[in-house]
DNA sequence: GCGACAG
DNA sequence: ATCTTGTCGC
């Protein structure tokens, strides 16, 4: 695409190119094949509740044990640099228990609404190298870092890896009349229900996910949105399951080891010059 | 009107 | 996204 061709980013966007209209309707199939409900073998921990007398057949069923994180990061210096990382943790102790990544050259651009095309390649690579290694510690779920998007990254993954995925928002995207103020409003409503978290149903009518306060004493709650094979419901007891800090434990610890990769690239980079 | 609009 | 030290507070 050559003179004449550009995508016009001084008037209103309503114009799509080539590849997005392309991306719409590889977007439009892996729709068709998103499931919004539960559908995996494992059960949730039991918190607490050890019988170490009656052990019944229900109870040899497979738990929940290891939680994925995924993440890209970019080096700021080094444009052609990023790294996909993907780590599992034990849903127990949340340690990690596995780790890896690679080094990448982004080559799809960026573009706002499609970043999944720019990232699930690469975090797909890892999911499947790690498969064909048949390591014991395959995640079984894996939460991922995405606001609140009708199909965003998480279930665009979800659906390729065909692994069970969660959305976690730090914010609020104000869309389908979703606002600031009115998820203010919902939670004083609900303050006395029980419940620490409350669901975001948009003016459409279309659940968007909720809101949840994920640990004791912070006060910005966290947004978790539906990705695939998850129903919200166990998606919230999931993150719950993993939240030692507002950010749940995979995800914290995949930008932890994030940032520590790209700092020793930068050393690396420096020694060469 | 301006900014923001996943990274 | 990426860049950042110390510092305040539980």
């Amino acid at each position: 695409m050559y003179g004449g061709e550009e995508e016009d980013t001084t008037s209103a966007s309503t114009s799509t190119s080539d590849t997005t209209q392309d991306w719409i309707t590889i977007q439009d199939s892996l729709k068709k094949r998103l499931i919004t409900e539960d559908d995996f073998a494992w059960k949730l921990p039991q918190h607490g509740i050890k019988s170490s007398s009656s052990v019944t057949f229900a109870e040899q069923e497979e738990v929940l044990k290891y939680v994925g994180g995924v993440d890209v990061s970019y080096s700021k210096e080094e444009p052609s640099v990023a790294f996909a990382i993907l780590v599992v943790l034990d849903v127990e102790s949340l340690q990690v228990v596995y780790h890896d990544f690679s080094l990448v050259t982004p080559t799809v651009p960026y573009i706002p609404g499609f970043l999944a095309f720019r990232e699930a390649p690469i975090l797909l690579q890892l999911l499947e190298k790690m498969k064909d290694s048949s390591s014991s510690f395959y995640p079984q779920v894996s939460p991922l870092l995405v606001p609140l998007l009708g199909f965003g990254l998480a279930c665009h993954l979800g659906v390729l890896a065909d692994l069970p995925t969660i959305g976690i928002g730090k914010n609020l995207h104000h869309v389908d009349g979703l606002t600031h103020t009115g998820l203010r409003q919902l939670i004083e409503s609900k303050e006395n229900s029980g419940e620490d978290f409350v669901t975001l149903i948009g003016r459409s009518g279309f659940i968007w996910g909720a809101a949840m306060r994920s640990t004791e004493g912070s006060v910005k709650p966290i947004f978790i949105s539906i990705g695939h094979r998850v129903s919200l419901g166990t998606a919230i007891k999931v993150v719950k399951l993993t939240c030692k800090y507002r950010v749940p434990e995979p995800i914290r610890q995949v930008r932890l080891l994030a940032s520590e990769i790209l700092k020793l690239n930068s050393i690396f980079n420096g020694l060469s010059r």
